[in-house]
Formats: structure tokens, sequence, C-alpha cells
DNA sequence: ATGCCGACAGGATGTCGA
């Protein structure tokens, strides 16, 4: 089963390009972050002309996820756990059938959570503490399973082009690295790493400032895999073609083959 | 030291992103 992760900065700006990848990779399951739009104006029928079920958690604006799969979408949960007053739409997790098994998936949008010393900044850190916790619940199951998405924080040096330049950047804060370090520690497996140990990899390239052209990016954009997940990992890349391409998303996918 | 670019809401330009 190929599974993968595209932070699209708005599903209906991008709705062209969008199509077009998932044509050309041909993925089972998609997560998507940044969609910018309600449920009921998420193109849902462009995706299911191309054989895609749609669980969606939107959001006016800002935010919004959603996971695309060729396969029933089962046990669809919007919101990460433990957020009563939280109205920002960045998680949803749903489960998958494929031809040996089930993957539990989960398209994840953590907060930026800039400037440092901002309220903003302190909500990315409660939100990564509530995403370890239900991170630690899925370990439970002991099943395949895969949180996916835009993390927003660049996990070490080797995964920016430029470590200065991000030095006061709340994506490049101790604390940021040490909150995805102690997810992974619980067990999850950055895929991509298990595949690739190749510095300098990058999954969002900034509009500004000639940042594709120079390749001045930072890798951001993860598929973390339990244990069982990881077992049948077979191969993980960065789609990086996809940041060339006519109105492109700062960030591209980031595709991953399980053997479920 | 700051803006660079782009989407959005709304109807000008401020907010947000990373």
């Amino acid at each position: 089963m190929k599974i993968a992760t595209w932070n699209v900065n708005s599903v209906k700006a991008r709705i062209d390009t969008v199509t077009q990848w998932l044509k050309d990779a041909a993925p089972d399951v998609v997560c998507l972050q940044e969609i910018k739009c309600m449920d009921d104006a998420f193109p849902r029928g462009v995706f299911e002309d191309l054989g895609y079920n749609c669980a969606v958690h939107g959001q006016k604006t800002y935010n919004g996820v959603a996971i695309l799969s060729k396969r029933p979408l089962e046990d669809i949960t919007c919101g990460l756990p433990g957020g009563e007053d939280d109205i920002h739409a960045r998680y949803i997790e749903a489960v998958v059938s494929g031809d040996k098994g089930v993957i539990r998936i989960a398209s994840v949008y953590a907060p930026n959570g800039n400037p440092l010393g901002s309220e903003k900044f302190i909500y990315k850190l409660g939100w990564m503490e509530r995403l370890h916790a239900r991170a630690a619940e899925i370990l439970t199951y002991e099943e395949p399973a895969a949180l996916m998405g835009d993390f927003n924080v660049i996990p070490t040096d080797d995964d920016c082009h430029d470590p200065a330049v991000w030095r006061n950047d709340a994506l490049f804060q101790p604390q940021s690295q040490a909150a995805l370090r102690t997810i992974e520690h619980l067990g999850w497996q950055d895929a991509f790493r298990a595949c690739d140990a190749t510095p300098h990899r990058y999954t969002f390239w900034d509009y500004q400032a000639g940042a594709w052209q120079k390749d001045h990016g930072i890798r951001i954009d993860f598929v973390l895999l339990t244990p069982q997940a990881t077992d049948r990992l077979k191969t993980c890349s960065i789609d990086k073609r996809v940041r060339a391409w006519d109105k492109p998303s700062d960030h591209v996918p980031v595709i991953a083959e399980i053997d479920v």
C-alpha cells in the first residue's frame, strides 16, 4: 500500500496540482494538510471521480486536514483528544483495510508556533504534548499505524540548509525538537530516515527569496510508523519534483510503501 | 533589521504561514 502526506496550502487553490499528482503518483492513501476550507467546500467530487473516499476535518481560512483513500475509511475521528477548547482543525484519524491487514492513519498539522515567547508557541508545545499522548495510546494497539503530516519541527541541523537562519524560529527550538523526539522515542519511526540517511533532504521551500532555486529548504513533513508498520516498510521518498510544477504548494509530498 | 511570496477574506489591506 502506497501512503502519502502533503501540505497542499489550500486544496481549492491547488486542485489542479493535486489532481495531477494523484494521477501521476497513484497513492492508495493521502493525508492532506492546510486544506483551508470547511467540510462542505471540500472538492470531494473531484477526488471521488479519481476513486478516492474522503474523510474531512475542515476549517474556514486556516488549517484543515483530510484523508483520501481508495479503500473504505473506517472509525473516522476528527480532532486531537484532550482539546475541548481547541477550535483548530489539525488532526483526523481513520482505519484503512489493506490486502493483508488494516493500517491506522492520521493526518497531522502541528502548529507553527511563531513568534517565540507568544501564546502561539505555548499552544504549539501543548498541542505536541496532546499528540504525544495520542501517539502513546495508538502504540498500545500493537498494530500497523502511521502518523503523517506537517509536524512543523526541524529535527536536526542536517534538516535545514543553515541552522543559523532558524535559530530563533519556533520550528528549530530545543523544546520543539524534544517534543518530536519524545514521540519517536515511544517507538515511532521516521520512515524517511529509516530509508535514507542523506543530510539536507527537504520537504518545504519558502516561496520567498528564491529558496527553491537555492535549495534552501527544511524537512518538516514526516511519516512516523509504529513498529508493526516499520516492519512492513518497503520504501519512503520525498517527491520534490512537485515543487517545480506550476502553482506549487510550498510543501511537497512524502510517500511510503507499506506491505499491508 | 526587514522584506521577499502566496492564500484568504472581502472589497483595502491585515493576518497567517515557516
